[in-house]
DNA sequence: GCCAACGTTGGC
DNA sequence: GCCAACGTTGGC
């Protein structure tokens, strides 16, 4: 099974809201790249893992662990005007954007952070996708040897 | 708040 | 199809 790398504020939707939902579970919507909607529709599948990263806060990284419960479906979000994420050009006929569902596995135990990932950029971690230059996919691929290394480093 | 990097838009 | 302008991301 393949593993994955989802980026979220947490100030926005972040692991506690993960924790405090029904069912540690919840829609992982509003995706509106490309890139990103097209792992989200053609290859996420229930079942498979993913690292839930951090960023845009005091100490962007890895902060837990999820698992797919839904794979994709058509993102709700972008069909209704009142929602932030509304786009009027996809419709329930032709969706443009997708949305999955995910439940928390579990909490690192703490934080695997930025800086130390980055400590391994020229190493293990040559080629993560999170560490490349200007990377800003809010959905990522994570090899296995990758996955196994970060797991190591908690 | 700054700013580099990137994706999208839209005129041509 | 090109590419400048613009908006967004995200670490710092």
């Amino acid at each position: 099974m393949a593993h994955w790398l989802l980026k979220t504020e947490p100030d926005t939707f972040g692991i506690d809201h993960l924790a405090g939902a029904p069912r540690r579970t919840a829609t992982w919507d509003g995706v509106r790249n490309y890139q990103a909607r097209n792992f989200l529709r053609d290859q996420l599948q229930r079942g498979e893992q993913a690292f839930l990263y951090h960023s845009s806060c005091a100490v962007p990284g890895i902060a837990g662990i999820v698992t797919v419960t839904r794979a994709a479906f058509p993102d709700p979000t972008a069909f209704d005007r009142k929602n932030e994420h509304f786009d009027a050009g996809s419709n329930p006929a032709a969706p443009r954007w997708y949305a999955i569902n995910v439940q928390l596995t579990r909490r690192c135990r703490r934080i695997i952070t930025l800086d130390e990932l980055r400590a391994h950029d020229e190493g293990k971690l040559r080629g993560l996708t999170l560490l490349q230059r200007g990377n800003r996919l809010s959905v990522q691929a994570v090899s296995d040897a990758h996955w196994q290394f970060i797991l190591s480093l908690e």
